[in-house]
DNA sequence: CCGGAAAAAGAACGGTCGTTCTTGTGCAAA
DNA sequence: TTTGCACAAGAACGACCGTTCTTTTTCCGG
């Protein structure tokens, strides 16, 4: 077996671990149970378990692009770029087909405390996610469909709120309104910064 | 030593400990060195991990507590009383003296995997949590100081995504703007909901 | 002063962890 | 066929975990 295919297996594995277990969980034996190797074989492919688990983080970050990032390329700009990205972005794991919930949002909580390599990398991957969400906005913002004098950072902030209160609701637990609630205040947040509507109609209350 | 005051104390540094580094790393011997006593000393008075975490997890409620509604008896009601738990509760662990973050949300997010009796207990904490703003928010809902038809569970779910993106922002990304990000979000928000003022001025925009 | 119960200390257990080292194994070039 | 090498397997290590057990200390009523 070719050297790079069982580390991409290896990791894949070790990717849908995270997704179910927590990159906390993640150990060379459990990896190896569930990859069909030796504890040997893995530690083989990642001599420390740091590289395992960023390993892992950086696939996690791969999969997300492909999933959120890709299927957005030209087909439209601006706002309607922005609201279609929130809507792919939150709960993408399970279109992407992951087993469980998303491994970054809850590794960037799981390693705050211990300093490391790997908690750099998750807090890399947030502020990846971060960058993505200022760039659309700024876009948006650009074309006229967002009011002019938007606090981009404060939006972004509030976008990555609803991300992890979706993701700590719907799985740690188990809201089952979770999306229907996010969606709501992403809708919401989005109409009380819309150029054309700014103020007018009240999303909040009368319709459900 | 009284077998009560040791168990206290057992308990006061399991929950500095959880605050600074995590309920996942709380371990008999870490607990046991911090409060110079034997492994088994601590053993003694839980003997199983679950009920020393569980009651830590009581403490750090019974602290919260302490903090946050004892402080807010009777000198308003309705969205007065709202916001103002809404300032109190958001960051109210330095507030409380305790040396981290907050032990509940982060157990909440560390042990939404493994079920047991901790995981429940963390999220019967949030519970009340919740529980806490439909109460402020029916309070002032009957008050006419937010709109009729507000959305209560909605509204609640927001203000706890809040906190929790202000407890991973500021503790794990270590943002030196949470505070402030937070108290805007809340603003913005209760504007938005404002029987008075409702949809008439948008903070979003304007200021800052 | 003393005896006994409660509290703390401490040793020991099996288990799992990360890491290191040694042993096999299969495949391609010589 | 034989040699060499990368890959995987597997044993071994020290450390720490939760849990159980035994021993020592502490303290209080007689």
């Amino acid at each position: 077996m070719s050297s790079q295919v069982t580390r991409k297996r290896i990791l894949q594995v070790g990717l849908d671990l995270a997704s179910t277990e927590g990159l906390c969980k993640i150990t060379f034996g459990s990896v190896a149970r569930r990859a069909s190797l030796s504890k040997g074989g893995v530690v083989g492919h990642f001599s420390h378990m740091s590289d395992l688990k960023r390993g892992i983080l950086d696939l996690a970050l791969d999969l997300w692009s492909r999933t959120c990032l890709k299927a957005d390329t030209g087909v439209g700009s601006g706002l309607p770029s922005l609201v279609r990205y929130l809507n792919v972005w939150i709960g993408w794991t399970r279109r992407a087909g992951l087993p469980g919930s998303c491994p970054i949002a809850q590794a960037v909580v799981e390693l705050s405390f211990l300093p490391g390599s790997v908690r750099e990398a998750a807090a890399a991957a947030e502020s990846v996610w971060r960058q993505t969400l200022i760039m659309l906005i700024r876009d948006a913002i650009d074309k006229r469909h967002l009011l002019h004098d938007t606090d981009v950072a404060q939006l972004a902030w509030d976008f990555l709120g609803i991300y992890l209160s979706h993701h700590v609701s719907s799985h740690s637990l188990r809201d089952p309104d979770a999306d229907r609630k996010a969606q709501f205040s992403v809708k919401w947040i989005v109409a009380s910064v819309e150029a054309i509507s700014g103020g007018a109609a009240h999303p909040r209350s009368g319709g459900q």
